[in-house]
DNA sequence: CCGCTTTGGTGGGATAAAGTGGGATAAAAT
DNA sequence: ATTTTATCCCACTTTATCCCACCAAAGCGG
């Protein structure tokens, strides 16, 4: 499980270097290769990323449903087809994408967002937006921990 | 169980001593780390801190939630998304990291507040205005607490 | 009741680690 | 063959961690 936000920079080459909490995370596989694809939510475009394993769990579970549904097919062609790889450097960066850079808007700063057993890379001002958004929603209702056991 | 409020000091290197008596209670575990993270009451920012343990059922609890619920989403993007570790130092202190500091808004002086299996971390100032205005809630309103079944 | 010891909390310097940037070389694309 | 893109290597800056010292308040024995 990743844990935490934050910010870092990507640099003029597109390297962005991963927090090294989340790699404590990598090393405990046998394979710390990411793989990166393009999101969205709440119509603001974002990265997920995922180890490799991860990943191949979603291929797997993706692959078993009935491949003719039409919102399936529309989850392959978006989700599934947005999908590189990307393999740490020594100093544990990775390069972006230029296709992927730039379908997130990103700039000089990001945010990395975990999100279970994977994580999220926002350009900055969207995320603060996200952020801001979900935090007046769980205003409005605050009853919601309680489901959870709070 | 956590009992008691404490004010005590942030360091101008961001460090806050956890009060001795929250630390006997960690020593009742077998991991001793902390998670804390971003919350909101009342329109007040603080934060609130969890032993590993109870985060984790936490987490284990989102998990079993369906995951695009809008609701969950934003708990996802707020709440959790904000977690990060902390270890306590020889001293029994631990350190705060920046972002969090800043949604708090702390400054020197902060309220170590006991929620149950969690506590929760106040700017100072902050705190005060929660607590009369809860105190307010209670003058107003007498049944207030018969109201809660206790 | 007074002084000593212990415990809890605070502060600061030194060292280590994490994140960032840039040049040089190698690989890939045109 | 030339241009572009990616990888490796080295250097710098900032932040976190460890270690030590200090102070105040509470507990203890004379």
């Amino acid at each position: 499980m990743f844990r935490g936000r934050y910010e870092h920079t990507v640099d003029t080459k597109g390297r962005l270097s991963i927090p090294s909490k989340y790699r404590e995370v990598l090393l405990g596989k046998d394979d710390e290769r990411l793989i990166i694809t393009n999101f969205v939510i709440n119509s603001k475009r974002c990265l997920d990323v995922y180890p490799l394993d991860a990943w191949r769990s979603l291929e797997e579970a993706a692959d078993a449903k009935p491949q003719f549904d039409p919102r399936m097919a529309a989850f392959q062609n978006y989700y599934m087809s947005g999908a590189k790889e990307c393999t740490l450097d020594p100093h544990g960066r990775i390069l972006i994408p230029p296709e992927l850079r730039q379908h997130a808007g990103l700039k000089r700063d990001v945010m990395l967002v975990s999100a279970g057993k994977k994580f999220r890379i926002w350009d900055k001002d969207a995320w603060q937006a996200v952020f801001t958004e979900a935090e007046a929603q769980l205003m409005e209702d605050p009853g919601f921990f309680a489901d959870l056991g709070l």
